[in-house]
DNA sequence: TTTAAATGGTTGTATATGCAACTATATTTG
DNA sequence: CAAATATAGTTGCATATACAACCATTTAAA
């Protein structure tokens, strides 16, 4: 290796990146063996929703971790879909609130085992110690970026 | 907790994912800054050109686990801006081997310290013994998942 | 109170992704 | 040797992402 080189072999972004790619594309792939149509990002809305109905799309977008015009068109096509739908505020006509429709929160449903299975894929042979470990180390990889994590 | 609903917050997918989601932006961001016109994924496939110049489309595609229709429009980018050129294969005329120009080493060598600095923010506070337990257990992630993920 | 600034959401533009269908070339097989 | 098959790469289509500019509405300020 040169000295004005990147030890990536030792490096933990490039491991987490190509681990979470094969993760993500092993969630996709299992949505469309179930004929579910839905993706990650999807189910991230879906799952935001099923905690707290009828958010805005600002909260929204912050809680998803997404740019409020990239939430507002997985919205769009989610309410395509009729996964969801879009209800202007009274208070405020500016405001969108989002609901989860019936269908929804079926397609919601069905995702869960599909997902429960994947993260048991990901989980086997790795010890409950280990699991905290991990994770620990992850938040403190989130917090090493502090606040300004939070503004995209 | 529903029994039917997922616990999250204990799963190592769903921190993982949003982990990366930050790294990312933040080197995208990085790259922005010091007017490097430069994407990650961009920065990936120099990276292999650099270890091995002159590999094919097919091998490049492999190496940097994408399929290889998403690899030649990153590629068709990457020759728009003079990072890299195609050459035909005398021995095959199908086949295109990939070099990069002096450009793109420039550009490479100039992202070199910009991915350091992150790499080091990204590890602040993590021991060298975490480091390691860290990516053995993100090995074991990928190993979970077999040889199809490879296929991708 | 009229104007200025802030806020919620949409749209244009650029980037990236995978699958399936396709072209051209190479190899294998009958 | 001709026909079938495999391979390298491209293209159409659907999805997703962020930033900047924009519109409409609401709030703050002069």
């Amino acid at each position: 290796m040169l000295s004005n080189d990147i030890d990536f072999e030792n490096s933990l972004g490039p491991w987490m990146g190509k681990t979470v790619k094969i993760v993500d594309y092993q969630l996709l792939n299992a949505f469309k063996l179930h004929q579910l149509d839905l993706t990650k990002e999807q189910m991230v809305v879906l799952k935001k929703l099923h905690v707290e109905d009828g958010l805005n799309q600002n909260k929204l977008a912050f809680l998803v971790l997404r740019d409020k015009s990239s939430l507002a068109r997985l919205l769009h096509k989610m309410e395509e879909k009729g996964y969801i739908f879009r209800k202007q505020c009274k208070e405020d006509k500016r405001c969108n609130k989002v609901f989860l429709t019936e269908l929804g929160k079926q397609v919601f449903t069905k995702a869960i085992p599909i997902i429960k299975a994947v993260i048991e894929t990901i989980e086997k042979n790795i010890s409950l110690d280990e699991k905290k470990t991990f994770i620990s180390i992850l938040k403190k990889i989130q917090s090493n970026f502090g606040e300004q994590s939070e503004t995209l």
